[in-house]
DNA sequence: GACTTGACTAGAC
DNA sequence: AGTCTAGCCAAGT
């Protein structure tokens, strides 16, 4: 089994909603030193694979080519119901492996996250 | 083999 | 909270 068949496996297994982070993928295949790698990887990734549930260690969306299609990738996760906060993913709550309870937790809730922040003008 | 190239990251300011 | 830096390592030349 080769890095790259291992990784678009891992992907593949992201359930629709969650994201995962390049580092997370990386641990979890053994090589906790290897996220860029995965990001090589994602690189070359077909319609087959749930690429956009990728986001790197801030949520953020990670930029490639000059030409962004960084877009493409929010918006897909949006409709899967994952919810942005100041252009990142809310990892505490959407991160693959972490309850959505644990981050609704700390006091967020749907309505707050999408409209205008609170506590903050 | 010896470079070069990054969908990355943790740590330090 | 942003911005930089150094280390990282599979793949491609």
């Amino acid at each position: 089994m080769t890095f790259r068949a291992a990784v678009l496996d891992l992907v593949r297994r992201i359930p629709r909603g969650r994201v995962a982070t390049y580092g997370q993928l990386a641990a979890l295949l053994g090589r906790p030193r290897s996220a860029r790698q995965v990001g090589q990887v994602l690189r070359g990734a077909d319609g087959a694979i749930p690429w956009h549930r990728v986001v790197n260690a801030q949520g953020g969306i990670s930029r490639r080519s000059r030409t962004a299609s960084m877009m493409t990738q929010r918006i897909r996760l949006e409709q899967e119901g994952v919810v942005f906060r100041r252009g990142r993913v809310v990892l505490t709550r959407f991160r693959w492996g972490r309850s959505a309870a644990a981050g609704r937790r700390r006091g967020f809730v749907e309505s707050e996250l999408i409209g205008s922040r609170p506590g903050r003008s």
